[in-house]
RNA sequence: CGCGGAGUGGAGCAGUCUGGUAGCUCGUCGGGCUCAUAACCCGAAGGUCGUUGGUUCAAAUCCGGCCUCCGCAACCA
């Protein structure tokens, strides 16, 4: 019977369309998931999306659609960016949303409560409605709120907590047991060191302050929170308590986890947690990998730094965009950099130069010298023993790579012999031989050769290039299956001496640097002009709106740095008769000194908020650009604080 | 002193666990070749491995101090 492999993703959070930093994961995914599957494994390879919560309540709510409508949407348009853009070939596509899942989901919530597990507490604190936050008695001051001294009234707010505490010592126990359970290293000292030696706390797993989520089944008014909800998937979608647990007690417990290394906590200790209190064995393995970040800076919506793998996809082609990926992200959870420069790096000299056209070159020779036909009569030359020596060497090397996971190094280790194979070209001297009449069975040898390890690359690279391998498939004229089985790639000889070609299109065209450059340019001048008619059309603000927020100038009396803050700066900030605090973000761009006795324009109605624990009452204004830089807006004139900007 | 990571030729990285002549890709320069996508192949220049002290016959590698950068946490009103 075939030894059976489970792979999950993270399942996606259904809040935003995806940027080309979010993919990383089900790519790496599929590409194990493909290189189990030829190496004969019974593969299940799940991925998904997280449909439920609060702030999908809350986009919904201001798309005026309902939250299912919603997520309806993003599925849609995640599953074919998956399925068509990045050619990924997953099992199952679980969504929370799921009859199946939800159902499961309640049954799991109930089994904790039956197992004593679960207790009914609450958030027992006195709540500052400013601060928005709870306090201890001890932690006020003189009865009242420690940060603006205001009066907290007592808050009794119902939630059904998970005994986390108790797992402590045999997560703890598990870890150190199992050294490949977080992986990398530097992720299981951070989760040892910041989480479990300090002492794991009870989480919360039921929420009554929204609606859009898995209801609790014996209690009304209370919703499944994340940690139940979205973590169980990996279970509940392969049937965990439904009629049918066959998949469940083949596939589980899960191969390995990939995750980003934000939520490796939540996949190493509350999800484990989880498990060891229903009685089920724990995945083998959690990978939390590192982003792709751009120029320095992680990719994020409001950093307008976001790149959409639709696009780069439509320009340079799926395996292109695989291939980079998957070259670029090192094992060790370190971040890798995207710029357009080292993408068509990549593409120029990895894929266009040595991959694309050594099978240009060996498609053309063989095309050109035989008329697209071998015959059967070949003779070897000194350098085929070297060759076919470290088609054997790489093709081990590839498989230890990937057993570990290690993508990036397999895929060095294949262009090893890519890189040789152009090599044996210009040792061999084909364009010399075919001049001579009495050399062509060591011609027709040399094309073979090549014929030949380019079958074997082309099943090397078919785990993260499927597209390619079915290219290079068809101009060799060779059965896609054939180089689809694993362990073909060890060995030589393995086609019939007669092969027969057909010349077809460029793999990987060359990208001209500069013009893409232009082009980039151009698009971004016409991306310039269209945000401003939108502006015009759809953004129009009436002059009510506008006055609902009341502007004034203000004068800075004192400035501090916010304790225990790299960013955060505390501002006294005199608006006519009253003193505001402000808490300002601004730390990078202004001293404290410099900011004393200087006009700004402030936001006085702003509701009051608490930034690292500090009151502030109100946002001083200032303009910031793409890179990051930021200004303040200040008054041009002598106008005394406290007069009104409109 | 919250936790973790990084500092290696112009750029991006490997090597550090298991001390022993510093390696890869890109770029630059020179040469070769012409089957090929101005691609391919060969060669060269370029690094006192952040800094400082120690251990050792020997340190990029082990130990201590310091500096810089990044991430997590917190937070960006």
């Amino acid at each position: 019977m075939k030894e059976k492999f489970y792979i999950t993703t993270a399942i996606y959070y259904a809040n935003a369309k995806l940027h080309i930093g979010h993919v990383y994961e089900i790519v790496m995914a599929d590409a194990i998931a493909r290189y189990k599957k030829m190496r004969g494994f019974d593969v299940k390879f799940l991925t998904g999306m997280d449909e439920h919560g609060q702030k999908i309540e809350k986009t919904a709510l201001s798309l005026g659609i309902s939250p299912q409508a919603h997520v309806d949407e993003m599925a849609e348009h995640t599953s074919s960016l998956f399925k068509n853009a990045l050619n990924i070939d997953y099992d199952i596509f679980i969504r929370t949303t799921d009859e199946m899942h939800k159902t499961a989901v309640q049954k799991i919530f109930k089994a904790l409560y039956d197992k004593g597990e679960l207790y009914k507490s609450s958030y027992k604190g006195l709540y500052c409605m400013p601060c928005e936050s709870f306090y201890k008695e001890k932690q006020l001051k003189n009865g009242n709120c420690p940060e603006c001294n205001r009066g907290v009234e007592p808050i009794d707010e119902e939630a059904y907590f998970f005994k986390m505490s108790a797992y402590q010592d045999r997560l703890m126990k598990h870890i150190e047991d199992n050294p490949e359970f977080i992986q990398p290293e530097s992720r299981k000292k951070e989760m040892i060191n910041n989480f479990l030696k300090p002492g794991l706390e009870d989480v919360c797993v039921s929420r009554t302050s929204f609606k859009w989520g898995v209801p609790v089944e014996f209690d009304q008014g209370h919703v499944v929170y994340v940690w139940v909800d979205a973590l169980s998937n990996y279970i509940t979608a392969l049937g965990y308590t439904s009629d049918n647990e066959a998949d469940y007690k083949k596939y589980w417990p899960a191969d390995i986890q990939l995750v980003g290394k934000d939520i490796v906590r939540f996949h190493t200790i509350i999800w484990p947690a989880i498990l060891m209190a229903l009685d089920e064995p724990l995945p083998k393995q959690v990978y939390g990998h590192g982003f792709l970040i751009i120029d320095g800076l992680k990719m994020s919506k409001s950093r307008g730094n976001v790149i959409d793998p639709n696009v780069l996809v439509e320009k340079y082609g799926t395996d292109a965009i695989r291939y980079f990926l998957l070259r670029e992200m090192p094992y060790n959870g370190q971040d890798a950099n995207f710029t357009n420069e080292a993408l068509i790096g990549r593409i120029n000299a990895d894929l266009a130069n040595d991959l694309g056209n050594l099978l240009s070159r060996t498609v053309g020779m063989i095309d050109k010298y035989f008329g697209g036909k071998l015959p059967e009569n070949q003779a070897s030359n000194e350098f085929d023993a070297q060759i076919i020596k470290l088609a054997e060497e790489v093709a081990r090397k590839v498989e230890e790579k990937m057993d570990a996971y290690h993508i990036s190094d397999a895929l060095v280790e294949a262009w090893v012999l890519i890189r040789r194979s152009n090599k044996y070209i210009d040792e061999t001297m084909p364009w010399v031989l075919a001049k001579d009449t009495e050399k062509q069975a060591e011609l027709a040898g040399v094309m073979y050769t090549l014929a030949e390890v380019l079958r074997i690359i082309a099943t090397l690279i078919a785990p993260f290039m499927p597209n390619t391998k079915n290219a290079i498939a068809e101009q060799l004229m060779i059965d896609a299956k054939i180089l689809e089985e694993w362990e073909n790639s060890k060995k030589f000889g393995v086609l019939a001496k007669e092969i027969e070609i057909k010349k077809g299109a460029i793999v990987f065209p060359r990208i001209e640097i500069e013009k893409e450059v232009k082009v980039d340019e151009k698009e971004a001048k016409k991306d310039q002009k269209k945000p401003k008619q939108e502006e015009k059309t759809e953004d129009l603000i009436t002059i009510d709106d506008f006055a609902k927020v009341k502007l004034k100038v203000g004068e800075v009396l004192e400035c501090e740095k916010v304790e225990g803050s790299d960013k955060l700066l505390k501002s006294q900030i005199k608006v006519g008769e009253r003193v505001h605090q402000i808490v300002s973000g601004i730390a990078n761009f202004y001293s404290p000194e410099e900011m004393v006795g200087k006009k700004v324009v402030v936001v006085t109605n702003l509701k009051p908020a608490k930034l690292r624990g500090v009151i502030s009452e109100g946002m001083i204004l200032a303009a910031s650009d793409a890179d990051g830089n930021l200004n303040l807006v200040t008054i041009d004139g002598s106008l005394e604080n406290g007069a009104e900007v409109r």
